[in-house]
Parts: C-alpha cells; structure tokens; sequence
DNA sequence: GTCTATATTGTGATAGAC
DNA sequence: GTCTATCACAATATAGAC
C-alpha cells in the first residue's frame, strides 16, 4: 500500500470522526506512521485533503442511492432494494452520513460547486411516484417527502447511535442485531404501514 | 438582557452552528459586543461554555419527546401529538438535531454522564407498543425501532436540508413549505401506511 | 464587571538535508 | 519520498488596571 493511499484512508477515518476544525494533521500523520512534512508533501494543505475525503464520501454514498431510485423497477420491488442496499451500505461506514451532511450544513454549497456532472435530480423516481398516485396505487405524496423518508429511517439508527444507545440501554450487540433488524422494520413500515385495523 | 445571558445566547448560535471544535470565542465574543477576557470572567473556559450549551440543547429537546411519549393517551393520538410537537420544536431550533447528535457522537458518555437523574427510558410508550402488537392492533414492532422511526422522519429533514435541496432544487420559500407539509406526511405513513393495495 | 495587554500553547505549513 | 527543525499565526487563557 503506497503512502498517499495510507493517507487517504487515515484522512478518512479522521476526519469522518472529528470534522474538518476538529481534525488534526498530526494525527493522521500518526496513524500512517508518518510525519507532517510528508503529510504536505501528498496533499498541499489541510483543506485539500479535507475536500478529497468529503468529495469521497459523498461520491460513495449518493450515487448508489440515485441509481436505485432511478433504477428500471416496481415500485414495491425498488423500495425494498434501496432500503437493503442503503443499510449494508452506511453498515459498512456507519459514520458516513453524519460527517457528510454536517459538514455540508458548514458549507452548503459545497455540494453544488463539486457535483455539478452528477445526476442530481431523481426523475425517473419522481414520474413513478407521481404515476403510482394517479393510478391509485399509493396515498398522494410528494416525491421528496417520500425520499426524505427512505433516507430518514435508513440513516436515523447511524447517526443518532448513541441517544437509541441511551434510551434503549442496549449494548453494542444489541444495537448491532438492532441494525440488522432495521431493514426489515423500515421496509414493513413503508411497504405495509404500521396499524392493521384501518379506520 | 443581562451579559451572561447574552454570552449564552451568543454561544449557542456559534457552537451549534461550528461545533465545539469549530467554534471560536472570539466570534461569541464580537456577538455580544464584548471582548474574549469578560467571556472567561463569566465562564472559566470554552468547555465548560459549550457544556452549558450542549446541555441546554438537550434538556430543550429530550424532555419534550420523551414526556409525549410516556403519556397516558391512545396510541394514534399519542403519534401525531409527538410528530407535531416535535416538528413544531425543531421548526424554531433547525439546527438543534445536528448540533446534538453530532457533538454525542464525539462524546457518547456525555449524556450518561450529565442527566443521571434524567427518564431516560419511555417505559409507558413500550409497554404501550407491546401491548398494542399483542391486542392485534398495529403490526409485530420492537418499541425502539418504532421510535427510531418517528425521530429519524421528523428529524431528518432538519438534519438532511442542504442534500434534500440539492436533489429537489427546492428555494428557501418551497423548503419551508416541505417543513410545513412534513407533520402530515410523517403521519400519513406511520398512522396508514404508503400503500393503498395490500397484498 | 469590563477593559487592554500579554502569556502560552496548539497547529498548519515551510525550509532544507538526505 | 522522507526526514528534522522551525516558522508563523491563531486561539485559549490570564494578569492587572479601572
């Protein structure tokens, strides 16, 4: 593994921990075995590797989860994709959210400025829905609010770890199984909502 | 307003806007018109500033959620009395959420630690939610997932704004509306769930 | 309580040898 | 590419006058 990809992992974990005023480029240094100077050397300031990692990290995340929603697919079918994928995914980085939209909330046109080739808005998701409560298929919502929703519950266990950790009182296996449950929870409150007995 | 008062004032717009490493105190200063030596007159240092802060933010936030949920009140009252009520809360705070949970991220003891003698557990809402899967009433759900469920929808469009914009193009003025129309959303898919046809 | 001035430390960044 | 040594400045904190 060469140096500047020891680097970018340690940025990685760093930053995503810390935050952009909260990082220190001794420790990422550290943690490579390195020094600063080296650390300078790769990337020339502390906000250059900063942009390198967001931009990553976005990039990791926000593709898989526009393809989905933009994916060829029943509506039904699509749901249950999206919510599988999207929680192995964040399972794997579990930290990514939280540190992307904080910092994007410092920075909100950050973004824009980075992305601007990406495929931003999910069209062909919005049509379905749009078409799904023509047809009487779903209740009438609106597009976005339906996304929110998706992202909400898949991405609320993550960030908010520690406050379920204290009102629950589980422990970490605990909240581990608590995540694997997940999936199946959000895709029964949105596939089937949750009363039986309708009014 | 008396000087302390302002201080507070001035420092929680600043930390929960930067954070704790972020933050600076002379900017929390320069917005009390005052200067960094009469900052650490009334508090001996940035920590114990920003745990004043933290602190603030949590008892602003917790007691109402967790009040509303171990009420006495039927359980389909009882969620959209929480959805507004929460919705209409973080409405006048937006940042709150992401203030909170990003700071307890970073310090997951801090909650344990500083509201010992808090409720934390919504004991009536889960033997509530227990009973109700036992009487047949709303589908099989483990309370806390449930809970997960309501936070994670009402809070995230705080949390999410500049990605929800992003995706949606929404100004400020149709961002606001979103809020707005939010509270009905949210109940709609936890009180009735999105599909119409059940298979 | 409030100020000016200063001490002190932390931290991003650079110079220059190897 | 990698290091040691050091700079320059930013930021918290304190001393002491008023």
């Amino acid at each position: 593994m060469k140096t500047k990809d020891k680097i970018i992992v340690a940025a990685k974990a760093e930053f995503q921990q810390k935050g952009l005023a909260g990082a220190r480029m001794q420790e990422i240094a550290d943690r490579c075995g390195i020094n600063k100077a080296l650390l300078h050397y790769h990337f020339n300031s502390k906000d250059e590797l900063f942009r390198a990692v967001l931009i990553a990290g976005i990039a990791d995340v926000f593709p898989v989860l526009m393809g989905t929603l933009n994916a060829a697919m029943p509506l039904r079918e699509k749901l249950q994709t999206v919510i599988r994928l999207y929680i192995d995914q964040l399972s794997q980085n579990p930290e990514l959210p939280r540190f992307v939209l904080n910092e994007l909330a410092q920075n909100p046109n950050f973004i824009a400025t980075h992305f601007q080739g990406l495929q931003a808005r999910p069209t062909v998701f919005v049509a379905q829905i749009e078409a799904a409560v023509q047809a009487g298929e779903i209740r009438s919502t609106e597009p976005f609010q339906l996304i929110a929703s998706i992202v909400g519950l898949c991405v609320f266990p993550f960030m908010g770890k520690p406050m379920i950790q204290f009102m629950s009182g589980k422990n970490e296996k605990e909240f581990k199984q608590f995540i694997e449950d997940r999936k199946a929870h959000v895709e029964m409150l949105l596939l089937d909502g949750l009363f039986l007995i309708k009014d």
